[in-house]
DNA sequence: TTCGGCATGTAACTCGTTACATGATTTT
DNA sequence: AAAATCATGTAACGAGTTACATGCCGAA
């Protein structure tokens, strides 16, 4: 699928910039929705020079550093934009650990999975109240409109934030229905 | 982290059976939340063997068929239950290629841009409706209580519905984004 | 007799993570 | 002087997918 290829395509279409830039950028930005290590970030660059679609100068600024700047070629755009506007079938959902033992819930300790549950839910109200802020210091107010640059960020923070409120209403729900065994009452 | 692991003691620690009946459990009531093919299960119970996890029997039944039914040891069930209760931090956000291409959104035709949220609506819509003939068929109108067997099966599903319908608003909501650009009204 | 389902396995490959490895510059 | 940040790479490993490979049984 080489989906890391388009994602750097993508950001070098922004702009161009070094592997470090870009494994920056992973971390803060993107990092809610994909991540690369500059360990698998710094191999594809190369793959990608040799594949034509991104040169590279060297840059020695006013310091000795040798940086590689990279930026994209024609033959990358047009791999990259034929990528982005291709329909594809949703994939089949991704795997999340915490839904595999839900799973098994009957065979927890009744103490401890009530635990487990609350623990989950106080950190997705703290990963909300981090997006939250985010999304207040990024936008304030303002929706931006489909030319502002960052329209795509937007979009993709709202789903973040959505995710992560309708996980709470999951999570406080199964709270509800462990206690709520032997309905004697 | 060796999660197959898990997932295959918890199967084997319901009731015991053979790879290609955890290979169907894969296919059709765990798909929604974890899959595996045959080629990584053969050699995962391989391995659970030698580390007296589980053990088998050949079983012939009336045909000829070797079938090999593996059950759960103590010291499985035991490796099992503390991987169970063990609280975890929740995981960074599992990558998904449409919030990718969701945060290039910028570089796409206007028009195509609306035809793919639109592809993605219709296809989350009807993976919507299956989950929901699923609880039907698998539930009907009741709640099971934490005691019933399928109580974790029950949650699972809930989840898995309700994230459809947060994604099916988020995407109605790009797309009522997409057509207010200009808004010159 | 051919096709689909039952049943088990291996091989090659991709993707991703962790760790190893180096070296300069800037900040404390 | 030490620690953090900039900057680039490789190696080993684990997880997962696709394809290869075999063989039985029952139904059409």
């Amino acid at each position: 699928l080489r989906t890391l290829k388009f994602a750097l395509l993508g950001l070098l279409n922004q702009q161009s910039m070094t592997g470090y830039d870009i494994t920056r950028q992973f971390k803060h930005t993107i990092n809610e929705f994909w991540h690369a290590n500059h360990s698998q970030i710094y191999p594809e660059l190369k793959k990608l020079t040799d594949e034509g679609l991104v040169v590279f100068r060297i840059e020695n600024g006013e310091n000795l550093i040798n940086k590689k700047v990279y930026t994209i070629t024609d033959k990358g755009r047009a791999d990259f934009i034929k990528w982005l506007e291709k329909d594809e079938p949703i994939p089949v959902t991704p795997k999340e650990v915490f839904r595999l033992r839900t799973f098994f819930c009957s065979d927890m300790d009744t103490v401890r999975r009530e635990e487990l549950f609350r623990s989950q839910l106080v950190q997705h109200e703290d990963r909300l109240q981090y997006l939250i802020n985010n999304k207040v210091n990024s936008f304030g107010d303002v929706v931006p409109t489909p030319e502002d640059k960052n329209f795509g960020d937007y979009l993709v923070l709202l789903n973040a934030i959505m995710r992560e409120q309708t996980l709470i209403e999951w999570l406080k729900h199964c709270i509800y229905l462990c206690n709520n065994s032997n309905p004697e009452l």
